[in-house]
DNA sequence: CGATACTTCTACGAGATGTAGAAGAACTCT
DNA sequence: AGAGTTCTTCTACATCTCGTAGAAGTATCG
């Protein structure tokens, strides 16, 4: 049920780059290589609020911005694929198997005895 | 762009955990439970094929496979996700953070005696 | 061969998504 | 305050995907 648009993704995109709330003027400026309407990105907005994916302001050029950081968004469907994959330790060792020697490193590093080392188990 | 839809989904469940082709009376009865007919199951294993997901063998009653197990799948899946978010540490860190320890034990084992182990990481 | 089983073709309805006009509300500037 | 400009909301439609399956064609079995 994740899954986004063409459109919502660019928006999201857009949203996530952002540092603080963002107007709808300015995301249909941001796309203007597709040239949508301004009230295409309202429209849009509106589906992703519903769908949770954003929220506004209420000051009068209203402010949107996304709910979650780009990457919690990311982890959070990365952790959706791995539920639902029956066996989790395969569908890891393929992930893990298939890894470059960077992002290897990096997990070596992420779960290695960092501050918090298995302290944190629920998010 | 790695969405299945419902019907597709459990039809692939179906395929992955067969051992071998299996035929579509035998997909639709083991979908018993969604009373579909036959010739749904064919549709969805068309697309599913159109998709490349399924290959079917010329056999006469013809017997489908899952081109990839469901853990590669997943694997695969999980990769996408991390490609085309732009940071993948930061979501790698959101990764690892909400992982189980279960998982994370998992995840270290696999990690401990993989290519590019801390030693030959500068390679 | 005739009946039975399997495959392919074609179609349709519901839902999601891209697209945007029209109408209403708020803001700005004189 | 009034008029023009800008922003928001409502409503609508086209297209695509997915579930669903009848009909027609082809192969298989007895």
């Amino acid at each position: 049920m994740a899954s986004l648009g063409e459109l919502e993704r660019a928006v999201m995109e857009r949203l996530w780059a952002a540092d603080g709330p963002v107007a709808a003027t300015a995301l249909r400026d941001g796309l203007a290589d597709r040239g949508v309407a301004l009230t295409t990105v309202h429209t849009v907005l509106t589906r992703l609020e519903q769908k949770g994916f954003v929220v506004h302001d209420d000051a009068r050029p209203r402010g949107f911005s996304a709910r979650s950081t780009r990457a919690d968004h990311a982890a959070e469907l990365m952790h959706e694929v791995l539920g639902q994959a029956g066996d989790r330790e395969a569908v890891l060792a393929r992930f893990v198997g298939s890894v470059n020697a960077d992002e290897a490193r990096m997990l070596r590093e992420l779960l290695a005895g960092g501050p918090g080392t298995s302290a944190d188990a629920a998010r």
